[in-house]
DNA sequence: CTAAGACCTGACACTGACGTCAGATGCAAG
DNA sequence: CTTGCATCTGACGTCAGTGTCAGGTCTTAG
């Protein structure tokens, strides 16, 4: 499959494909004429990198982290295991601040909405 | 209190402050000479506003917001208060994403834990 | 063969919340 | 008064991921 689909299959954009093999976290084959060429699985892969994305990982740590995906038995994973670890941790941080933040406007919501009903009690 | 208290105390830099008040988030009094001066009030709002911003509402956002914060009553709150809601829905909808990001990471984690657990099994 | 559309590289633009620096001024202590 | 720290304004730098443009090439349908 050439680059134009698995953008549109995975939901990013043909750049960000360009820019992740710039970062080094997919690889291509190319065609005769030079055209990137994807597998299927790809695909996957890609979806999992724009979730790490979405959890505000960089490229830089995604691409620590690869190692633990692509072959669990690599020495070297040792480094990316205690980093994925410690983003697992970042992210239940980031959840609780978001939680927070939620609360936090639902009081408000709530205050507004007592507000509104008073001003029109029928 | 001048701003390197008010920094210090709500847990943000000095730089920041000016800028939300660029961005009209926050507002002082000056001093005869110029500089700022704040009440006690205006650290529990910067931590507020902080809070929004970890969740990832834009100073932008931030501000619209504000006229439910200051005074539930003003008309032009009506705005603000739909954008409320539709944030904290956001907010609902990137913790969703965080928890999946959270739950892949679990996945990698036991898988490379298993795997180390099988090449070291004493 | 040809036209159209997908793709290529390379480069610059942009956004947002600051960091940081320069040069000037305010303010409190000795 | 002076020394030194806090503060002032204004401006430019940063970072990361992506948009976008230019000018050229590949691929495929007709």
């Amino acid at each position: 499959m050439r680059i134009g689909e698995l953008a549109s299959r995975a939901g990013v954009s043909v750049r960000s494909l360009r820019y992740y093999e710039e970062q080094g976290l997919i690889t291509s084959t190319r065609s005769a004429g030079g055209q990137r060429t994807y597998t299927e699985d790809e695909v996957e892969r890609v979806r999992f990198i724009q979730r790490l994305y979405a959890a505000g990982l960089s490229s830089r740590t995604v691409l620590e982290l690869l190692p633990c995906v692509d072959s669990p038995s690599e020495q070297n994973a040792d480094e990316a295991f205690e980093r994925m670890v410690r983003e697992r941790d970042r992210i239940s941080r980031h959840i609780d601040e978001l939680c927070q933040a939620r609360d936090a406007l639902d009081r408000l919501i709530d205050a507004n909405r007592a507000h509104r009903a008073s001003l029109t009690p029928h």
